[in-house]
DNA sequence: TATGAATGAGATTTCATTCAT
DNA sequence: CATGAATGAAATCTCATTCAT
C-alpha cells in the first residue's frame, strides 16, 4: 500500500515513515504542499531530522504521499470491479468512494509544481496506467451494458473525477457532505446513456491524460 | 469594472494598478496564490516598491484581484441575462464563459489561505451575493420554463460551477479545451429536466454557501 | 542572571543565545536599537537565522537584553546593600557601578519605541520593582543616618540614575570617563543632607514611575 | 534664528521652510531622527517633493533642525546674561530654560550617527563654539562671585546640562516636569560652592568637547 | 513650483536543508 | 538513529530619493 521498501526497514523505523506520510497527506490535503517540512514533522511526532533522513527532500515526500495514494484507490477500483454485479455500479461506487482520490488527484493537479514533480515519477506513471486501465475495462463494459452513454472513454470519465475531487473547502461540513453528493449525482444523471446533448469533439482516452 | 477607487488616481498610477492586476491574475491562475511578488511587479512592469505602494500586502492584492474577477463575471452574468432569449439559455451561456469566473472561484475556493483573506473582505462578500441573486433568478426563470430540474437551486449550480473552473493545468491545451467543454456539456445534461436520479438532500441555496 | 529558561535548552544552544543577547547589549549600547539584525548576528559569531530562532523578533531580542540588564543591576544593589556599612555608601556605590545600568536605562527609556515595547513585559516590569524596592530601602536607610536629603524619595533617585546612564556617547574616551566621574560627583553632592535649595513639588516614589 | 538663507526665498517658499523645520523638530524630539521622510512631511502638510526641494536630503534636514535650534539657545543664553544680576542667576536661569535646548542635545549626542552629522558642520561648530564662550563666562562669573565651586569648568556644566535635557519620556506629563525640575535643583546644590566632595580628575573646559 | 508616484537598494523574516549532539 | 540547532539563500517589505505630472 504504500511504496519503495528497498530493505525492510526496523518497526519503529517504519512506524516513522507511515506517520510522516500520514501527517504528509492530511496536511497536504488542508493547505497544500508547500506547508514547511518543520510543520509536517511536528504533526508527523517527529524531528526535522527524521523527516529527511526518510525523505532526502520536499519532493521524495511528495512522491511518496502519492505513490500511498494511487495505491489505495488503485486497491479501491479492483475491489469495487470484483465485488458490484455491473460495470456501471462499480463506477458509480469507485466515484462514490472518491474521497480516497481527493488527495491523489489535488496532487496530481492543484499545482503546476506537484504535477512536475509527479509526471516524472515512474512508479507513478505505472499506478496511474494501472488505474486508468481499470477504469477503461469499467466504462467499456458499463457501456456493453447500455448504461453509459457511448460518446465518452475513461479519459472523460477521470477527469470528471478529477474535477468533483477537488473537494471545496470551507463551508459547513454538512453543506460539503451535501454538494459533493449532488455534484455526483448530477453528473451521473449527466452521463447516463440517453438522448441528452452530443458531446462536442471526441472521446478522450487514456492517452489524452499525461 | 475594478473596484475600490477612494479618490479618483493620476493617470498614470491608474495605468499601473490596472496592469498590477492584470499581471497579477493572470499569474496567480497559473501558479497559484505564492509567486513572489517580485515576479509579479516584474509581469506588470513595475518596481516591487510600486506593487506594495498600491497594496500594502500580498493579501491586500489577492483581494483586489478577487474583487476584480468577481466584478467581470457578476457583468457577464447580466448580460446573459439580458441578451438571452430565455433564462436556461442564459444560465448555459454563462457556464460556458465560465473562464472567466475561474480566477475568482480559484482564489475563493482552492486554497484554504486564499479563502480565509476572501471571506473577510466585505466588498467580495456583497459581489458574490450580487452574482448569487443573478444567478437565483435565472434558475428559478429555467425551472418554470421546464428546462431545469426542479430539485436543484441556484447553490447546486454554484458550487458545480466552481468544481468545473477549477480548470485542469498541466496537459495539453488541446486537450484542456476539449475536456473543459465536454465536462460542461455532461453536467448541463445531468441539469437537464428529465426522469434522472432523485437528487439526494435538500436543494442547496445560496445561503448555504458562505 | 538571565531570563526565561522554560526548557533547559541545549549546552550549544545555549551559549550562542548568550554570545547573542551579549553582542546586541554591546551593539544595542553603541548604536541603539535599529542596528540590522544580521550586523548583532555576525558580532554574536552566528548566522541570522539562529538569531531569529531564538529570539522570533527585534522586539523579543530587545526585551531579552533589557531583562539581563536589569537582573544585572538587581543584583549589584543587593550586593551593594549586602556589603556595605551604611545605606548611604551603598546607594553611592550603585551611582558609580551605574555604567552597568547604562544601558537597562538606555534601552528602557531612551527611544519610545523600545520603551513602548518594555513596558509591555510582565518579567521586565517586576524586576524593575523588585530593583526599586531595593532603592527605596537604601533611600530611607540614608535618610535616616541622616545623610541623605529628606526631601527626596527612590523615585527622584532612580530618575537621576536614568538622566546620568545615558551616557554622552562621542567624545574621547577619556573625557567620557572623567565627565561621567564628575557628574555623579556633583549629583551625590546635590543629594547630601544639607541646607541647600528646597526641592521644588513632592518626593517622587517608586509608583510615580511606571 | 534659523539659517543660510543664501536668496531671500519667496513669502511662500518661506512659509514651507519653517513649517518643515517645526514638524522636523517636534519629531525628531518624540522619535528620534530616523522617521521617515513622508511622515515629516505630512506632518509639515507639504510633499515629499516639497521637503526634498528644501533640504537635498536627510541629514541637510537634521543640520537645518540643530542649527536653528543653537540659534534659539544662544539667544537665551545672551539675554540671561545680560539680564541677571549675577552670572550665577544667569546660569540656573539658563539650566531652568534648559527645555529649549532639549532637541540641540538630543540631536548632538544622542545618537551617534546625527552625532557625526552635526560636527562637520561649520554653521553648527560655530553656534556651539558661541554658546561654550557664553557659558564661560557664566562658570568664570560665579565662581569670582563664589557661588560656583572652583573645580569645574564649562565643559562640566555643559556636559551636565546634556544629561539633564535629555528628558525622560513617556511617564505622566507632570512626573516628567516635576522630576526635571528637582533634577534641575539637585544638580544646582550640587555645583554650589561648598565643602563637598572634592571632584576626580580636572575641569573639563570647552575644548574636551569636541 | 508642488505633488505624490515610481524606483530599487537594503532591511526583515522565513524555511529548506545540513550537521553537531 | 533521532533530535533539534545552525545556516544562508530567497522572500517579504520599507523607505530614501528621483522624476513625471
Amino acid at each position: 500500500m504504500s511504496a519503495d521498501p528497498q530493505v525492510p526497514l526496523r518497526a519503529d523505523a517504519r512506524r516513522n515513515r507511515d506517520q510522516i506520510i500520514a501527517a504528509a497527506r492530511s496536511i497536504f490535503s488542508d493547505f497544500g504542499p508547500e506547508v514547511p517540512m518543520e510543520e509536517i514533522a511536528r504533526a508527523a511526532g517527529v524531528g526535522v531530522g527524521t523527516l529527511y533522513r526518510r525523505f532526502p527532500d520536499r519532493d521524495a515526500l511528495i512522491r511518496a504521499v502519492a505513490v500511498d495514494n494511487f495505491a489505495r484507490v488503485l486497491d479501491d477500483a479492483r475491489q469495487a470491479a470484483e465485488q458490484e454485479p455491473t460495470a456501471w455500479l462499480a463506477l458509480v461506487r469507485l466515484l462514490h468512494q472518491s474521497v480516497e482520490l481527493h488527495l491523489s488527484v489535488q496532487l496530481a493537479m492543484l499545482s503546476k509544481k506537484a504535477h512536475e514533480i509527479l509526471k516524472e515519477d515512474p512508479a507513478i506513471a505505472s499506478l496511474r496506467d494501472e488505474l486508468l486501465v481499470e477504469l477503461e475495462a469499467m466504462v467499456r463494459g458499463a457501456q456493453r451494458e447500455g448504461t453509459l452513454r457511448p460518446d465518452v472513454a475513461e479519459g472523460d470519465v477521470a477527469l470528471l473525477f478529477a474535477l468533483l475531487l477537488r473537494q471545496l473547502e470551507s463551508r459547513s461540513p454538512e453543506v460539503t457532505r451535501l454538494s459533493t453528493e449532488r455534484s455526483i449525482a448530477i453528473m451521473i444523471d449527466g452521463l447516463k446513456a440517453q438522448p441528452g446533448t452530443p458531446l462536442p469533439g471526441r472521446p478522450l482516452s487514456r492517452h489524452d491524460i499525461h
